[in-house]
DNA sequence: GTAGCTGCAAACTCTTTGCAACTCT
DNA sequence: AGAGTTGCAAAGAGTTTGCAGCTAC
């Protein structure tokens, strides 16, 4: 069964390999942030012959695809999701876990501004980082 | 004579080296946000003894501070600027020029997300990518 | 004097790539 | 069949680190 992202990998002309479906499922299933790393795991979970270099290659090319987004946290490597709906991210600096929250009230001012600056906006990243707050 | 950084050294105990000075006196001429190599380059102009190590050194030391600020831009390397004021940046996606911006609108709103996410905002980052608009 | 800093070069981590074999269409 | 994809291992880029000598305090 044809996912969602499979059908636009078909649209953007990409074959539609074993690996490469293993690692979008891996993507779909995934509640988190994975590392490349981490997404290798669960790939090879699945079909343990995908290599390293074929997460690499297929995480770029979602990315280029804009199907994927691509995160630097405060950390020397990426972590990638499925490009679903425009969030931001809070990073806890304790634990590393990140939290997904999405505000209008940004999405308007963040327009604003770059229009006030004489850009049209893109792209934009929001990452917060902060300590929990004790009870 | 002592800058405000050297001061702020000499007050989180670091020895005021000749390379360190260079160093901090590189980044505070710099208009610009410029990388470990770029540092290095303008700082062997004043010192051509200054190694790569030491600059990395050093600027992570800073960086632990809170001195100087960190940016990974969507490239393969860090950034850095002296930590004088909070602002935010827009990247021409075009060129790579980055502009500088600062806004009360966001600060606000950034920390009450935070707050109603059940934290405290420790430190945050927003980089908006935009293409000119051309008149 | 001594704890801390430095340059050098080697090591490390994450990521990319050349190549021959293989696979989707 | 043929272009695109893969795994492997080697290479690349950016960054860190062990060590012996040097320097600020």
């Amino acid at each position: 069964m044809m996912n969602d992202f499979e059908q636009r990998c078909a649209e953007a002309d990409l074959k539609m390999t074993g690996q490469r479906r293993v690692i979008l499922n891996v993507l779909d299933d995934a509640q988190d942030h994975p590392s490349v790393e981490e997404v290798l795991k669960r790939a090879k979970a699945r079909d343990s012959s995908i290599s390293m270099a074929t997460v690499y290659r297929t995480l770029n090319l979602l990315d280029e695809l804009g199907l994927v987004v691509r995160h630097e946290f405060k950390e020397n490597f990426a972590r990638y999701e499925l490009n679903v709906t425009q969030h931001h991210h809070l990073i806890d600096v304790d634990t590393g876990a990140v939290i997904e929250f999405q505000s209008k009230e940004i999405e308007k001012i963040k327009r604003k501004i770059a229009k006030k600056l004489g850009y049209q906006l893109v792209e934009c990243r929001l990452d917060l980082y902060g300590k929990k707050i004790e009870k």
